[in-house]
DNA sequence: GTGAAAGCGCTAACAC
DNA sequence: GTGTTAGCGCTTTCAC
């Protein structure tokens, strides 16, 4: 593996030209018309000195890289790892390799990712941007580098995107609390306060409440920071819980918020739904198992993954896409559980 | 961004010559006492002309291409997905990029992908192998390709690994699950039957209960598949059930095995512990707000990739690597909590 | 059927 | 202080 053969060395040792090599590499030798028996010696030249070609240089020359980077806000979040997985079979199967980069949430860092990605050549991007507007995407894609916006998207924007229809899933959401006759809603986010899909999922429950005359106190709108959802959960609810007026459901937007607002209401002894409900944006295995099993809003993970690799192939590939693919919404699921159901429904 | 102005371009249309322009990018105009006045010219072209080094022809001209891989089983499996985290925070802080592989536990997959990004000249690898004994590692090593074995390790190998203590770690639960007098016990683990963890989990709990006189009848060592956990793990449960002889505790080896194990306990509408107790290996957040709460053993998830990264940059910077830690074993903790707990002890 | 030579974009001796 | 030149390993046009 090491002493770094390559395609001259065995060319050199063979006496023939590189081009010759090169032609029975990439099995271009028959269309040229080289003979079979000088194929054989190459091949078994290629194998006798262990010759590896330098997929590096392979790319170099013909601008391939045969790599593309998937930019989400953090990998070990479980929707993203999900998708990562699933970006990473569909590449592999087409001879890509993928490169992941996590943001923090942290719009400079995307950026410089971002740069770096292009920079070292990749062929495309997927994206699940923080950022808070599309005017650095619009500017990507008129330069003519593939990518596509995953996830979060915006109004107007001209990447490809595919989301999820994360009002349409809030709206279930509050709908089927509603439909049990509840009143009085909290509802958990995460900040900073640009990210779409989370001011989606807001504007989805916020509006099917209005729509029953239902208003969500604003001491009830509760925001943690990405990076301190913990310690900012933790003493929310707290606090929440020392007085005696209390939310029936709270809406909790994303998988982490769940889990972490689960984890203190039961350190607070808090009864679910007895005391309070509580339904997740987007679901968990997890959520079969716990007492009472938690209600929540299932996202089509492998679905998005599969549309958006598609989407950046298509760039790639510089095939044309149609407009009605070039930005796509898919539907969501509601899977209720115990958690979010009336207590006297149980 | 499209425009692909180049080195030469910006040298051309500044007439002067390439290694000037190399000379200001790579920050060494100072060292060759290029002119203040010069290197400010070449800085506003190069801004003027919007211009981007490529990052690869660098990398192809420099052998370096500051890409590392990472090679796990599933990087949906949010132990790896932590890891993968963790790896890539310190890559990026050296200038590094990493890409990402799954092989879904196949040996052959892995193989092709290690050959692979060798192919692409990665600089190193981390490896979480699927493979059966550690002659490829080995060869690879002698070969002078960088890399470390993550997570699965082998007796004798030479490559440079991190491990957790997976023995002590079982033989922690076998033996809280001992001190509260259980006698009974079953083991699920996956296969395929050579992965290094789960066979140091299966010692130490095996080994322990033997040193009580206690055996695991055969029928209750359970094996699921990688592909199949869901379905294994649910039918083996169901007849399981049926019977009158039960154990009094399960231990269930990677986190996937208790969350899939739990799903279908609660399913079959258990009591746990009262039926039949429950310990993992690998902690989870969701742990904490099960009803009752998951026993575990947690591994220093964090402090692996951190040893992992470092020993591998070791290499590729050629730097020696203390011999005390070319093999690191990590201590593991048990987190007690209410599903391993004798019934009357709650 | 096979080879020579140019060049992808960059860096680094070595000149001047 | 600045420029010339020779590659890194590969593909590809064109010639023979």
């Amino acid at each position: 593996m090491k002493k770094k053969v390559s395609l001259a060395d065995i060319a050199k040792s063979l006496g023939v030209s590189k081009t010759l090599v090169s032609l029975v590499i990439n099995n271009k030798a028959d269309a040229h018309g080289i003979s079979k028996e000088t194929q054989q010696r190459v091949k078994s030249k290629i194998r006798e000195m262990d010759y590896h070609p330098n997929v590096l240089a392979r790319g170099f020359r013909m601008g391939k890289t045969n790599t593309i980077g998937l930019i989400v806000s953090d990998i070990s979040n479980r929707f993203y790892s999900r998708i990562a997985r699933k970006i990473e079979d569909y590449a592999w199967s087409y001879g890509y390799n993928v490169v992941i980069c996590s943001t923090e949430e942290i719009i400079e860092k995307e950026k410089e990712q971002i740069y770096f990605l292009r920079d070292r050549q990749v062929e495309g991007m997927i994206i699940s941007t923080s950022q808070d507007n599309c005017s650095f995407f619009n500017d990507m894609y008129v330069s003519g580098m593939p990518h596509v916006l995953i996830d979060r998207v915006f109004a107007g924007m001209k990447s490809p995107n595919v989301s999820v229809d994360n009002f349409g899933g809030a709206r279930m959401a509050a709908r089927h609390l509603l439909n049990q006759g509840m009143k009085k809603f909290a509802l958990i986010a995460i900040s900073p306060d640009h990210i779409s899909t989370i001011n989606e999922r807001i504007s989805g429950f916020v509006e099917t409440l209005s729509e029953a005359d239902i208003n969500i106190p604003s001491k009830w709108m509760i925001r943690a920071p990405f990076d301190q959802i913990d310690i900012t959960v933790r003493t929310t609810l707290q606090k929440l819980f020392q007085e005696d007026d209390l939310p029936e459901a709270i809406f909790t937007l994303n998988n982490n918020l769940t889990a972490i607002c689960l984890k203190y209401l039961t350190d607070l002894k808090v009864n679910i739904p007895q005391q309070v409900a509580i339904i997740g944006f987007d679901d968990s295995i997890y959520f079969n198992f716990t007492r009472p099993t938690i209600s929540s809003i299932q996202q089509p993970i492998d679905m998005l993954s599969e549309k958006a690799f598609d989407l950046l192939l298509k760039q790639i590939q510089k095939t044309a896409i149609e407009p009605h693919l070039h930005s796509v919404k898919l539907p969501v699921d509601i899977i209720i559980r115990e958690s979010s159901l009336k207590p006297d429904a149980l």
